[in-house]
DNA sequence: TACTTTTTGTTGCAAATGCAACTAAACGGA
DNA sequence: TCCGTTTAGTTGCATTTGCAACAAAAAGTA
């Protein structure tokens, strides 16, 4: 049957939890890796951005960032134009955090992808993308309250 | 580059927050529907192989699944053989809820996979049941203490 | 300009999550 | 049989998560 979104969240608690402990020895807790890895690919993003980019509450994204900023991995900095938002930057020492939560990852890609072919690989990479832009106006959606049919 | 992991997580938080908003009107708090299916699916599951099969700490595995007793949609039944083991099985108000969840669950699925062909569907749900396949044993492993190295 | 609406950020709760640590039954050898 | 190990379940505690509700700046509109 079309167990597709059931599998994709067997994997995604799977993976979520693997790092969520291998990351503890770095002094991150829950979740964190997924925040300062954005903010250290895209430095200078807001919170709000952030919360659409990993797919997070927007109130969970604040806590988490304000955590890091705690924890010396982040600041946020004023913006010269706009007085409202805070555009977020990893420190020294978060970005040093950065290649060892990026080599987990691939890590665990390699796990993931073992026995699949590069064009295997490749379509799944394709696939799942589409898939993602296909329910990202659907998550927005429904987070502002819109109810759907069916 | 090999961002299958992250489009992976992206997806399912934003399909598991869908669901815990539209479920919320038929009472079932936070990832209880999760956990509801699977009993429906297969009754006399015990807590542990539900945990297993879900991918979450039995821990919280255990306070789901004391919550939806609480709230009279499963019950607890002793085995005769084992005096250890508690079968969860669900009422009829549990039972009841299924074809709901499941129908929203469809409808998800339609909207993930718009645009895919038959073939595209079919390969992508055998890619990530080798996945998903794939990351079990480290799963279990690491969550067991095991280090992985890389 | 004055106004409404949207965007961005925050805090107060209540609930879920998960690690530690603990029981007790079941299992697996000597 | 006895005894160590694994399995299954529980509770305490700290943390994360997210919905409501709020504030204030920015953007849009008349």
């Amino acid at each position: 049957m079309r167990d597709h979104l059931r599998e994709i969240g067997m994997i995604a608690r799977a993976l979520d939890s693997i790092s969520n402990i291998e990351f503890k020895e770095l002094e991150l807790t829950k979740g964190q890796y997924l925040y300062l890895v954005r903010i250290c690919e895209e430095p200078g993003i807001i919170q709000e951005k952030l919360a659409e980019l990993i797919k997070v509450d927007r109130t969970t994204a604040a806590r988490a960032v304000q955590k890091l900023e705690t924890n010396g991995l982040i600041t946020k900095q004023d913006d010269p134009h706009n007085k409202k938002i805070k555009r977020l930057v990893p420190t020294e020492r978060g970005k040093a955090l950065y290649p060892v939560i990026i080599r987990e990852h691939e890590h665990s890609t390699n796990v993931a992808l073992a026995g699949l072919s590069d064009q295997e690989a490749e379509q799944l990479l394709r696939l799942l993308k589409r898939v993602r832009h296909n329910i990202e106006g659907d998550w927005d959606a429904v987070k502002k309250g819109k109810k759907r049919d069916y």
